[in-house]
RNA sequence: GGCGGCAUAGCCAAGUGGUAAGGCGACGGUCUGCAAAACCGUUAUUCACCGGUUCAAAUCCGGUUGCCGCCUCCA
């Protein structure tokens, strides 16, 4: 079976086919780095870490390049706000980037450029364009024009007529048409700039992808991807200026992940309803944040809200209570009985079309929310085998149990997901509870001794009565054969 | 104004021609002192609406309604 995905380019599933065999060069629009990253960026990186990791789990020599643009107008703007230098606001926020993609654990990228280390190349590209007549020089700005460049639009379908129409676009007299682009931008006086053969500027935002891109992977990528905001104008200029200087096509597949909203409404700093990485991730595991995003498709909007996340995190417990039943069954040793459990056929193919399932899943154009499904799929019929199994395995039961397990690591990996010891997991999630409640696993440890006993006498209403306080306060008591256990609600 | 997308059970959400995955919730059962957890079962004759194509449509085509995004910096 072959990778096949939505190509945004064609808006057609196609069949992946790279250019080299088992190679797959990969570009991703990473940050301007001028700012904390948001819930926004998460998913953008969340999605193309999973794409990233589908691939080398299929076997796939993958080469990612994710950028970081570190000169640009906001960054300019916030460095004189807060009365520092540019270098030292970007350097600031890749830290804070780095730290912040290390939180959500993602895969290192073969290569993460900046726009500042590849100025020259960017003169050099710039001055091709201008040689083969698809740029110019207005004023002390070097603009791409768009109508030398006939397949201009075809990334974001609209023509150049339509878009004029639209004429919400700022009227400059030094470009030739409103919708020409900036390749290079003389610089004001106390900005950053670069000596260029055409005087003291910086770069344009568009032509760093074209040249980092170029530099690590060729001149035709294999992909290419962002959030769907990038499509226009971002990506369409990429194409014009890749394509205009090289002449060969420039991405064979276009990947573009969907948004999200805030409890319905659109992220935006003028509503003030920013979340930002680190807030989330005050409140939520990484694992909770990527199981919420990997249950809806890459393309699809996506609603953050309380309950959702909610509704994410109980599912991981869940996933991690089985990974803790499982690993705590298969230390038990093994019973001698030869009949097998009745049923256990079921369970056996289950487990073991499991990876085809999985696979077929994420060959649809990455359908992870189908592939969880049968994550859970998986789970369901695991945590039935332990029941049967009841502390008793047979060698069967067992190694289907360890079949299953391996499958939540290996497969869980491309999501990155069940990559935990389930008890630290659970300590962790428990200890993250109870300073929210305000309470204290003493406290707690104390109230279920003095309830078992009240059991021991019988006397199930104060039992009951220690139970239901206990509850309100959110914290759930289990009696299992082995005592007592609790649990954040 | 132009371009694009979406509409699936109480909620979340897969599914692009073959007769509705999965999760949460709810209800019934097994287990339990009772619960909880776990498991089993039930929970959309139907996919916004109206037409059409087809042996067959949630899926394709046309129209209607409603939401959203992009066209300006934006993941």
């Amino acid at each position: 079976m072959t990778i096949r995905i939505l190509n945004t380019l064609t808006g057609k599933k196609e069949e992946f086919v790279p250019l080299h065999e088992k190679k797959v060069g990969m570009y991703v629009c990473g940050v301007t780095v001028y700012d904390l990253c948001h819930i926004g960026h998460a998913r953008s990186a969340i999605v193309f870490d999973t794409i990233y990791r589908y691939f080398r789990y299929r076997g796939y020599d993958v080469i990612f390049v994710r950028n970081f643009t570190d000169i640009d107008d906001k960054i300019i703007k916030r460095a004189n706000e807060e009365g520092a230098d540019c270098n030292t606001i970007a350097e600031k926020y890749i830290h804070e980037f780095n730290m912040d993609m290390g939180r959500l654990r993602l895969e290192k990228p073969s290569f993460e450029p900046r726009a500042t280390e590849h100025i020259s190349e960017m003169i050099l590209l710039i001055s091709t364009l201008i040689q083969k007549g698809f740029a110019y020089q207005g004023g002390r700005d070097i603009f791409f024009s768009i109508e030398k460049f006939k397949d201009y639009g075809k990334l974001s379908k609209r023509n150049l007529e339509d878009m004029q129409a639209g004429a919400r676009v700022d009227i400059d007299e030094k470009k030739e048409n409103p919708l020409d682009f900036a390749l290079w931008k003389a610089s004001k006086p106390g900005e950053p700039f670069w000596e260029s053969p055409w005087g003291k500027g910086r770069p344009g935002w568009h032509i760093e992808c074209s040249v980092m891109s170029q530099k690590y992977l060729g001149e035709t990528l294999d992909i290419h991807g962002g959030g769907r905001d990038l499509i226009f104008p971002h990506h369409e200029n990429e194409i014009a200026q890749s394509e205009a200087a090289t002449g060969k096509p420039f991405v064979r597949y276009w990947i573009h992940n969907g948004f999200v909203n805030i409890n319905k409404e659109k992220m935006s700093k003028s509503l003030g309803n920013i979340l930002t990485i680190k807030e989330i991730l005050k409140d939520w595991h990484p694992e909770t944040l990527r199981l919420f995003f990997l249950s809806h498709h890459y393309r699809s909007p996506v609603d953050y809200s309380e309950e959702s996340l909610v509704e994410a995190k109980s599912g991981l417990d869940r996933f991690y209570m089985t990974l803790n039943a499982i690993a705590e069954e298969l230390k038990k040793p093994l019973s001698r009985k030869e009949a097998e459990p009745p049923g256990i056929q079921n369970y056996r193919h289950v487990v073991d079309s499991f990876q085809a399932r999985f696979e077929e899943a994420m060959d649809d154009d990455f359908n992870t929310a189908q592939a969880l499904g049968y994550f859970y799929d998986l789970q369901r019929n695991l945590n039935g085998l332990l029941d049967i199994s009841k502390g008793n395995p047979s060698p069967e039961t067992h190694s289907l149990l360890k079949q299953g397990l391996d499958h939540f690591t290996q497969q869980g990996w491309v999501f990155g997901l069940f990559q935990e010891n389930p008890e630290h997991y659970r300590d962790h999630e428990k200890k993250e509870g109870l300073k929210k409640l305000n309470l204290t696993e003493e406290e707690i440890l104390q109230t279920i001794v003095e309830r078992n006993l009240a059991r021991k006498e019988k006397n199930y209403k104060r039992a009951d009565e220690i139970r239901n306080d206990l509850l309100s306060k959110g914290i759930v008591l289990e009696d299992t054969p082995k005592g007592t256990i609790w649990k954040v609600k």
